[in-house]
DNA sequence: CAGTCTTGGCTAATGGCATTAGCTTTGTGG
DNA sequence: CCACAAAGCTAATGCCATTAGCCAAGACTG
């Protein structure tokens, strides 16, 4: 029988492509057998690179958490940036649905996925960035970080999980929070 | 061996105990064995009254979610409805974390769901209804109830998964979002 | 070039879960 | 008192993760 020539980061790969045929809660229903198969490989296979489910998500959680702070990072600065970064991250989460779940996902709970937590915080740096960059005062910074990010994540959660009616057209009502959000966050965050 | 007296109700109630003793997660961690469990029943007894697991899943998101749009019905009107709606939303989920995850959980994807989805119509209607007397102009209601839902969830969301990092204080960072989405939403919902 | 040892694959076995089938007992209503 | 529906049960199936232990591929050494 011919060798695989699988390797951890190519398990990873692979289960980022499970990801990338599934939906936002493709992270919560990624499985072993679903990578194997995709390898060609028996499921015990997978632990000789892998150490388990568990870890197995928290190694493709930080690839996506990592790329989404990477297309964060290149967001010009300018007086846009806060509603930039909305886009982005919606635009991201539009693009790569199973990615954008992963990079939101029950990791946050488990103590031992330092690495995911790692990653996390090297987002909300960048975002601390760009709000200072936009003169959002130092007192508040980590108050506007937690609102652009609950709004959008709010948001993006509930459109791409079926939670808003079909009805009205969705874009509207993005640009409806951020702007009214914005004029909140930058304008007004002297109190 | 004397019967245990379950119905669907009943059922219904053993899960709902099982979701308080959890975790906003509770919902998709929910499990026929455990319901079996409390019942001091063997797992395939609970077919009895129940369809399956996922069937139960929805009976117990509809109940959750009719408690919160309850909650939501007995905000007195007046120029703080909104601010009122977004804290009561987020004190039902300190109050009840698993039960909260219930009523934005997966059932939302699953167009089988029914009673779920109407009963999330209703919850909306009721944020409508709220937004009207707040004078909230009617061409933006809509955007303004998904405004509202998308931040308030995607705060209480990261917060109770251990989203934000433990360090600054997170109510100061709700009041904040809440006040500077309001402004945007209700004195300048002009345009 | 031959022998060895690491490594990456395998099968088998265990245990948790949901679900289905089919049996038995309970207890109610005729 | 008997019959039958309802509410339990056990057994079996199938999917999943995980562990243990086997075997072959192939790289490295002498």
């Amino acid at each position: 029988m011919p060798r695989a020539g699988l390797s951890t980061a190519r398990v990873v790969e692979l289960a980022l492509e499970e990801l990338d045929d599934g939906d936002i809660c493709a992270w919560d229903t990624l499985t072993l057998a679903a990578v194997a198969a995709r390898a060609g490989v028996a499921v015990p296979s997978l632990y000789k690179h892998v150490r388990g489910l568990d870890a197995l998500r928290v190694s493709v959680a930080v690839v996506c958490i990592d790329q989404l702070t990477a297309a964060l990072a290149q967001v010009p600065p300018g007086p846009q940036v806060v509603r930039d970064l909305a886009v982005t991250t919606r635009a991201f989460a539009h693009a790569h649905p199973g990615r954008y779940g992963a990079t939101q996902a029950a990791w946050a709970t488990d103590p031992a996925a330092t690495e995911a937590h790692q990653a996390a915080a090297r987002t909300v740096e960048t975002l601390v960035a760009a709000l200072t960059a936009a003169n959002v005062p130092q007192d508040h910074r980590i108050d506007a970080v937690r609102a652009l990010r609950a709004a959008v994540h709010g948001f993006v959660l509930l459109e791409l999980s079926g939670g808003f009616g079909l009805a009205e057209p969705v874009d509207t009502s993005f640009d409806y929070l951020v702007k009214h959000l914005l004029q909140g966050l930058v304008q007004r965050a002297d109190n």
